[in-house]
DNA sequence: TCAGTTGTGGACTGATTAGTCCATAATAGT
DNA sequence: ACTATTATGGACTAATCAGTCCACAACTGA
């Protein structure tokens, strides 16, 4: 997380959020151990001293791009969640939504980072449980409104976030977007009642 | 491929299978750029002219050990499908075959080898959508012997690739092996007719 | 205008990287 | 035993790594 500016002194000459993008773009396309220093300050428009005072080090870097992308993400579907009166409806378009905008070749930055990342780095993989753990019961509240009970709805999200990402999973994989769709398309099983 | 042991002169003191075990289980545990050569070698037991000499290159001994273990995983699926004569056992113990095996911290090795580097490594992006295709192909053959008419059958191999995955996935993530135990308890879905 | 404070460019550092090279060891064939 | 051939240990290299440091720039408040 970037500092705030101070009170006086000479001010910054980048926007810490927008660095943060491009951190986060570079990150997401080479991964953290194959991104060199200095590309990681070319992508983000900074020399080594701003990056350092503000960001810290690389790994709290990746850190915050994660954060950031993940809370972005999980702030997109609780507003989808919260926009579609049907929650069907919601379902099936949080599901497109993570199989869409992470089905590029380059994947998902969360999933990326957490498959490179999460077996050596515990703060990492906390951030990772707590965030599966938002997601599935955004997705459990949605089955609950569906008419499952609590432990059927939660099951069923579980299940769902499984699908989803193993869509794109088999897209980073090379599948091609027409094979992975099929996925998608019969995700209705998971709408039926037991 | 390691090369093979010549006619005349001082033989080798590994076994080249034994070596790439060695490798496997390094990059596995730490992925390919954070495992140094000297990790490597060590896991390998073996000197730094020993490696290059049979193997070429780090990144040559990533694709032969990410290659032998996605061909084992093949075969020790191909023999479950061909000695199971319940299609269905048989779909059911390939799919909790996937998420057991791989779904220890360290997750799926071919998983993880993808997706760190298949993305800007041709060679393993196109082995990736080969071994893809043979697992899917498997799965269909016993969704057709099921009685599922062969494009069904196809998106349904698909359809269970892609849960079997994403349990894998959320295990990786942080969730409990029990959490994720639940997608492969609702994989019965898959098995229902349309 | 000047002191105090913070940001920035870029040179620098010591460690680490993948890969090379060579002297020597160990074998097979003769 | 001798030659040809291959394997091995480990020193070596040139490049690259993340991170530090400092002289200087740019601002605020007085």
């Amino acid at each position: 997380m970037p500092k705030v500016p101070p009170a006086a002194g000479r001010p910054r000459a980048f926007v810490p959020d927008e660095a943060l993008r491009g951190a986060l773009d570079v990150f997401w396309r080479k991964g953290y151990k194959a991104t060199s220093l200095d590309e990681l300050t070319a992508a983000m428009q900074l020399s080594r001293s701003s990056f350092y005072a503000c960001f810290g080090s690389k790994h709290a870097a990746m850190l915050a791009a994660v954060r950031s992308y993940a809370d972005n993400f999980y702030a997109a579907i609780c507003g989808v969640a919260a926009d579609e009166v049907e929650p069907a409806r919601a379902l099936a378009n949080i599901l497109a939504r993570i199989a869409d905008v992470h089905g590029g070749p380059h994947g998902c930055f969360f999933l990326n980072s957490v498959t490179e990342l999460a077996p050596h780095d515990p703060e990492l993989a906390e951030f990772s449980r707590g965030h599966l753990q938002r997601i599935t019961d955004l997705l459990a509240g949605l089955f609950a409104r569906l008419g499952f009970a609590p432990g059927q709805a939660g099951d069923r999200a579980t299940a769902a976030l499984a699908l989803a990402m193993g869509a794109v999973s088999l897209r980073k994989a090379g599948m091609t977007s027409a094979q992975v769709q099929v996925v998608l398309d019969q995700q209705q099983w998971l709408l039926t009642r037991p």
